[in-house]
DNA sequence: GTCTATAGCCTGATAGAC
DNA sequence: GTCTATCAGGCTATAGAC
């Protein structure tokens, strides 16, 4: 008997779970939160309905599960940034992983932004306790920059709100580039074309010298 | 008898489809097309629900004259760009527009925003039929500026979209800007402050010399 | 652990009195 | 034109057989 099928403690139990988790992030993501129903989910994820309130007590929790799986996400893959690199380098560094994660998880992202969207009913205290703290310190760390000459003076905040907005548009506003673009999805290529217009762009616009072009010349 | 109260043919009539309008935009918002109610939109307009299906026959009816609202709206403040015009001007007040739309209708831009992320069911054709074209005239203009040398290479759907991203995020995102910047709402300054900041930002991160600054010296 | 059957509620929509 | 009363259907959630 191979490796793969050998009874494993709850494996099937974490495989229900991971497939009821990718179709509610689906539905949710189409119908948003009341939209979405419990069948609909059920018959994404190849189950019956029962069984998803019996791994996910109800609709809330459910939702819930979700957002918290997104959020760890988010946590997980924010870049950390110091006052002692390079600003050109950390900016450019900041805007490629937000740009190679929209196009990893778009889906994430597009929940995310309808949650916000709809005035964040379920995620009013992430934003407060834990996203707030966040952008805090990299503000202090643009100020630092900023103070010590190695930046032209501009709102930290600011730039970190368009880093988020022009990065998240290619996930959430997906259905919109593509429908423009004339494509059916995205390629490989588009995802470094993305990435290099908007780490050249803002970083210019920054006043700051893109570290591709110090590299060629 | 003042002018106000005299009888007007089908003045009730439009004060209250404007009111059940409104009612549903922030519905709709809220709750996304399937989770808003018609007894929801009803009792925000203050009305009861049969009135509401009078108006509109029924709720798909309801959310497309929203939307038609909405794409009326934006076809309007759509300012003209011409390939005459001088680059810098016309990118400066394309990105002004949007920052004054954004602030000034942020429940139109998050519904628009809401059904694009839930994939365009309901304006699927409008972005093929419409956006398409006028986005590439946009880029043609783009296009011909670069041609003649007054504008550094650069791709101009991405330029659009860089602008269209960072102006709406406000209106979209207006819920976490507002907790992460520790406010209650948005105050005029904060609107100039915004198009200001995105105006110099994005126009010198395409080369070009923001307006204000070349006026200054 | 899995799934069928069903309870209890709320929905969109309409009929019909005023 | 307005609004109360009501219907048929779909929803979440659970009970209980397997």
């Amino acid at each position: 008997m191979s490796e793969a099928l050998r009874y494993k403690p709850g494996r099937i139990r974490d495989e229900n779970q991971q497939s009821i988790l990718a179709a509610a992030e689906q539905e949710f993501v189409r119908q948003g939160y009341r939209g979405a129903t419990m069948q609909g989910i059920a018959d994404r994820a190849g189950l019956p309905k029962a069984n998803v309130h019996y791994y996910f007590k109800n609709k809330a929790n459910l939702y819930r599960s979700v957002l918290d799986r997104i959020v760890t996400l988010w946590n997980a893959a924010f870049s950390e940034i110091s006052a002692d690199d390079d600003p050109a380098i950390a900016l450019d560094r900041f805007v490629r992983e937000k740009v190679r994660l929209s196009f990893a998880q778009p889906r994430a992202s597009k929940l995310f932004a309808m949650e916000i969207i709809s005035g964040a009913p379920h995620l009013g205290d992430y934003l407060r306790d834990e996203l707030r703290g966040w952008v805090d310190a990299r503000v202090a760390v643009i100020d630092t920059w900023i103070a010590q000459g190695r930046l032209t003076p501009c709102e930290p905040r600011r730039l970190i709100y368009l880093i988020w907005s022009a990065t998240q548009h290619y996930a959430d506003f997906e259905t919109q580039v593509l429908a423009l673009d004339d494509k059916i999805e995205y390629s490989a290529q588009d995802v470094n074309d993305v990435a290099e217009f908007l780490s050249r762009t803002i970083l210019t616009g920054c006043g700051l010298t893109p570290p591709a072009d110090r590299a060629h010349g």
